[in-house]
DNA sequence: GGTTTGCACCTTGTATACAATATGATTGAC
DNA sequence: GTCAATCATATTGTATACAAGGTGCAAACC
């Protein structure tokens, strides 16, 4: 792997972790002594990210986090909530057998995650059953698009399973997604994976409001 | 501007205009020499273009163009439209006075065009027209991701406004998404903006197969 | 004659040196 | 005392030099 991967990792966790927080400037010569090389591949790095969104570019200024605020939170989550929706649509026209199948094993994944209340693992197996719905699409372009909004709401996603009760009602909603897609209704399809998508969002809403509150 | 991303540009468009075809391997070295600068800009260029899909990077082996084949550019419609559809829906819920003025005077300006038989002209207003939608989602994040797709979609829309009658077609498709969206009738936005993208695909279809029998 | 291995060359990846521009402070004028 | 202009400094943008890995050809062996 080259070292602006690594370089770019490493920033986006720290991004994530919010040990590098809205606006501070990243420094290439600071960064390039962090990992040892010389600034070339830190520019490189650099650059994915800004590409990723995660930092902004001026231009002769330098590259400045970038997290989003509350606001761009929820509009992120409302896009990830509606394009869910054409997934589900889609998926319920097109989904087969081997797709169902899948959808079945994902969902049983989930299952046993959250009675071993796991959260971390619950997290990991719900991806799973998201990427079978986006790949029943049979639309690749779509699919790619979809992974790429749902790993970069990763962290906001996460933070929010450990909120009691919220394994299971989200188990009880894959439910109702994977009924759906079995009876090859597209229009309850898309409205319970947006619903289930928007929970989330309000949940979000709850928890970062209630954060800023408290600082 | 930075050297990259005027080299960019250029190589974008030596893509879309077809000069650069699929599977062509972009010689560091040779544009850098083509622009007379080094190649540390063109790397920073082909990285850009990397990350919008237009070119593919295989480490160590160099970036090569990536022209979407038939399938995959009817996929791309086919979420063009559904994202289309989701604009459609929330703007009829969202969109106020100002925006429905600035519709009607996208309309208006689109019916001028065609009215001219200016082909140039009615693909900019209606990018204006389709824009306007985008913003009254009040979802700055999904607008800017339909944008994003709309300009990579451009060269492959725009060829097809030059057939007999498409920009009367797409002008009576417009008034009924205005109305639509006037009446706040979301699923009605919905379907006629699907329908809208969704007629652009299927010409597509009929002029890349020709193409290829005649080929 | 076919296959495999080794070497030369070419290309990408990285380091460093140089150029240009934005920032901030300092000094001068009003 | 305040504002503006200018210059020093630091940082980004670009060029070039060096390192490492991959490709293709050729020669030798089976």
């Amino acid at each position: 792997m080259r070292q602006a991967d690594i370089i770019a990792k490493d920033i986006e966790n720290r991004i994530v972790t919010g040990e590098l927080d809205h606006g501070v400037r990243l420094d290439e010569v600071s960064i390039a002594e962090r990992h040892a090389v010389s600034r070339t591949p830190v520019r490189e790095a650099l650059q994915l990210l800004t590409a990723s969104g995660m930092v902004e570019h001026l231009p002769r200024r330098g590259v400045f986090v970038r997290q989003p605020d509350l606001v761009e939170l929820l509009q992120m989550f409302e896009t990830m909530a509606e394009w869910e929706g054409v997934a589900g649509r889609l998926a319920a026209m097109r989904i087969d057998g081997e797709g169902l199948a899948r959808l079945m094993a994902a969902d049983t994944a989930c299952a046993a995650a959250a009675a071993a209340g796991d959260a971390d693992r619950y997290y990991s197996e719900n991806a799973v059953f998201h990427a079978v719905i986006y790949a029943a699409t049979a639309n690749a372009f779509l699919e790619g698009e979809l992974l790429r909004l749902h790993h970069r709401l990763r962290p906001y996603r996460r933070s929010q399973l450990l909120m009691r009760g919220r394994m299971e009602q989200s188990l009880s909603e894959h439910r109702a997604i994977a009924a759906a897609l079995r009876d090859g209704d597209a229009n309850g399809a898309a409205a319970a994976l947006r619903a289930h998508v928007t929970v989330q969002s309000e949940r979000i809403h709850l928890m970062l409001g209630r954060t800023k509150a408290a600082s």
